[in-house]
DNA sequence: TCCTATTGGGTACTTACGTCA
DNA sequence: GCTGACGTAAGTACCCAATAG
């Protein structure tokens, strides 16, 4: 049996910014090998197929945990109104029919003037540049279905937001991120783990944040994902040790009861040599016995698991 | 070519806040 | 209304690789 668990997939680059293989193999590159390797010695010293050599009894192909950012919002589909600004095809749609997609963003006033996001907007290059023209309204909706609680946290968030970038010092003031603001950020997780400057640009663009704040929210998905990544880790080599454990009892009982068997047989030590190996795939014993002509004879095969 | 300082981005850890039972 | 657990945004320290001088 062989396992080999990895975290995230750095031969995964992003399809659309191909020049740029940014996830080193330190990037979420935790790979883990759990090799098991059985001396193959029939009985006790006895003609062992080696000097005491290991194989590997299974052939079954490495068991690979494949690293997929859990999503704990619904996703969302990266539909007309969510785009991957960076995303050369990424034509936005210009018309809207109901009138809310790309409306007038209340919060987009207040990031306006904000001097960093200015900056930085400023930035951008120009084959983003697009962007801008064609934001997606992540604040403020006349008339959709949140409540009065909601909104009036986004009010609250609004205001504050503007007294944050103001840098006074004053005490942080922790921003929730709206639930489209959550549900886009994951799917660009799904694209990417990691962001380059641009990305990083374009996505606080289009969802109307900082710079910062999409830099953090991505630096927490990938510790969540990790996280996560982390804990079925240890689940599934629980469930290893286990299965080893098991296969470990049953072994030392078929070794006790051979021995018995060799106790309780006296002429057993006149048969001709017996070399006994586990077929790795269906996991029977093949007992080679050598015959009185010096050829190798292939005896039966033994089931030796229930 | 080697050394060193700088810079940018990463992780790990922590804190503080919002939500919910 | 209070409280503790939990999720998460954000701050901080440190590490590492790339780069310029």
């Amino acid at each position: 049996m062989e396992l080999a668990l990895s975290l995230g997939d750095p031969s995964k680059s992003f399809s659309f910014l191909d020049k740029t293989p940014k996830l080193s193999s330190k990037d979420l590159g935790f790979c883990m090998g759990l090799r098991l390797q059985e001396k193959v010695d029939a009985f006790e010293g006895e003609a062992a197929t080696g000097d005491g050599d290991y194989k590997r009894v299974s052939s079954d192909p490495p068991h690979q945990l494949d690293l997929l950012p859990f999503s704990p919002v619904p996703r969302v589909q990266p539909s007309s109104q969510l785009r991957f600004p960076w995303l050369t095809d990424n034509v936005m749609e210009t018309g809207s029919s109901d009138g809310r997609g790309r409306g007038l963003d209340v919060n987009r006033l207040a990031v306006v003037a904000l001097g960093e996001e200015a900056e930085e907007g400023a930035a951008l290059s120009s084959p983003n540049s697009a962007v801008s023209s064609f934001q997606v309204d992540f604040g403020f909706r006349n008339g959709s279905s949140r409540g009065k609680r909601e909104v009036e946290m986004e009010t609250e968030r609004g205001s504050s937001r503007a007294s944050d970038d103001d840098d006074n010092g004053s005490t942080r003031k922790k921003l929730r991120l709206s639930k489209e603001q959550s549900a886009f950020l994951e799917e660009s997780f799904k694209e990417h783990n990691t962001l380059n400057p641009k990305q990083k640009l374009a996505l606080a663009k289009q969802l109307n944040l900082r710079p910062r704040q999409v830099e953090v929210w991505f630096q927490n998905r990938r510790a969540r994902t990790k996280l996560k990544q982390t804990e079925v880790d240890c689940e599934y080599l629980k469930r290893c040790c286990e299965t080893l454990t098991e296969e470990n009892r049953r072994l030392q009982k078929e070794l006790q009861e051979l021995r018995a068997l060799k106790a309780s047989q006296p002429f057993y030590m006149q048969l001709p040599a017996t070399t006994l190996t586990m077929c790795p795939s269906c996991e029977r014993v093949a007992t080679t016995s050598t015959t009185a002509d010096g050829k190798n004879g292939l005896l039966p095969l033994t089931k030796t698991s229930g």
